[in-house]
DNA sequence: TCGTGTCTTTACCAAATGGTAAAAAACGTG
DNA sequence: CACGTTTTTTACCATTTGGTAAAGACACGA
């Protein structure tokens, strides 16, 4: 068993690994952790399921390794939210690029969303110690924009929570819009439209 | 096996019923559908696994059950917007509803979500048949209303989404909000003010 | 109190599931 | 090629899971 730890993994063990932790977030992401199988799994990556423990320890480990990439990736644009810009174009950009994130990565956000939806059994640890201070910080920044008077009275906690809900709706509840909505790229530009030109209204507001 | 399809349902067996539904409630909505056991719900409802499968056909005919009997209570918020009312009252109400809903029943809302994010494999037919109708009626009420000026120019569709999207989004993600803030009344009534507030900005801006 | 239909339990079962042992195959490198 | 190492397969195993058969307990009107 190779040790993902050590930097030494030869080609063909990045390769594997990687079809095997693609395989698993198709499956997880859909059937969530105790709804999936390494049978699935295996078959999914066109791997034998001994082939599979072999290069992870079990099927925890195989979620949290995608948790754990997953809450990186994940963070990086709020992460990228920078304090000294422009208010309004900071969010905005932020909403655009969650927006683009549910586009490209929907396995990602459904992965996110059935751990959460669960209680967040594996990953509360990480929510403690990775989003929750970056969370506090830019509503710290977002407060401070506010009192600056460069953003109209809201509440900073729930305009981010906001832009979450909005953003991931589209990949997590997927299916209800395909069935609603259309799902070609024209519906997806209305929709991005719509979500933008909801928070520039909100965020624009004259000021009472 | 007493059929729930004839109304002649002893007390005994309503109460059963019943329970198995609350107990099946707790554990779906949680686990997600694959990810539930019969044995779980045997033992959240107090019953004998075989007990429970003598008032239900089997495992799915209880998702079924409570899916069912979720998408007539879901969708009667949205059934009671009225064309004749003032827009943004209707609308507005809608929101408050659905965000009360998320409060007093998460675990309908955990239920549904799953089922969504899972692709709906089961829910469909009734997305199509229900839901889909209703949803494309109202967008046309809310479209009239712009029509006619008393909106601002808005895609209703996508109003509707986020209107989902941010008010199941506290029911949902319930675990990640509780991390993130706190849970008790006060910061509820932020959270319903903050939502309330975002569509009443949205559905008064000035016209451009 | 007896009998009949309703409800519940006990004792199972076949399939699926996460995981293991060990042999076999493939690989890399002197 | 030869030989140690890495990778893959075959053959299992214990537990869990959805579900069943049949016997027992219970309710309740005649």
């Amino acid at each position: 068993m190779p040790d993902p730890e050590t930097r030494k993994m030869s080609r063909i063990q990045q390769r594997n690994r990687h079809r095997i932790l693609d395989a698993a977030l198709d499956v997880f992401s859909q059937h969530g952790y105790r709804g999936a199988t390494l049978d699935q799994i295996a078959a999914a990556s066109g791997m034998s399921k001994p082939n599979i423990l072999y290069y992870f320890e079990g099927k925890e480990a195989i979620h949290v390794a995608l948790l754990n990439a997953l809450m990186t990736e994940w963070l990086a644009p709020l992460h990228a939210m920078d304090a000294n810009g422009d208010p309004v174009t900071e969010i905005l950009n932020y909403v655009t690029r969650k927006m683009e994130m549910s586009r490209e990565f929907p396995r990602q956000s459904r992965l996110f969303a059935n751990e959460i939806i669960q209680g967040a059994p594996r990953i509360k640890p990480h929510l403690e110690s990775d989003l929750k201070p970056l969370f506090m910080q830019k509503c710290a920044v977002i407060q401070g924009w506010i009192d600056a008077g460069h953003l109209p009275v809201l509440d900073p906690e729930h305009l981010v929570m906001s832009i979450w809900a909005m953003t991931q709706h589209y990949a997590d509840f997927e299916a209800q819009v395909h069935i609603l909505a259309s799902d070609d790229d024209a519906s997806w530009e209305r929709a991005k439209a719509h979500v933008t030109g909801m928070f520039r209204t909100l965020l624009t507001q004259p000021t009472p």
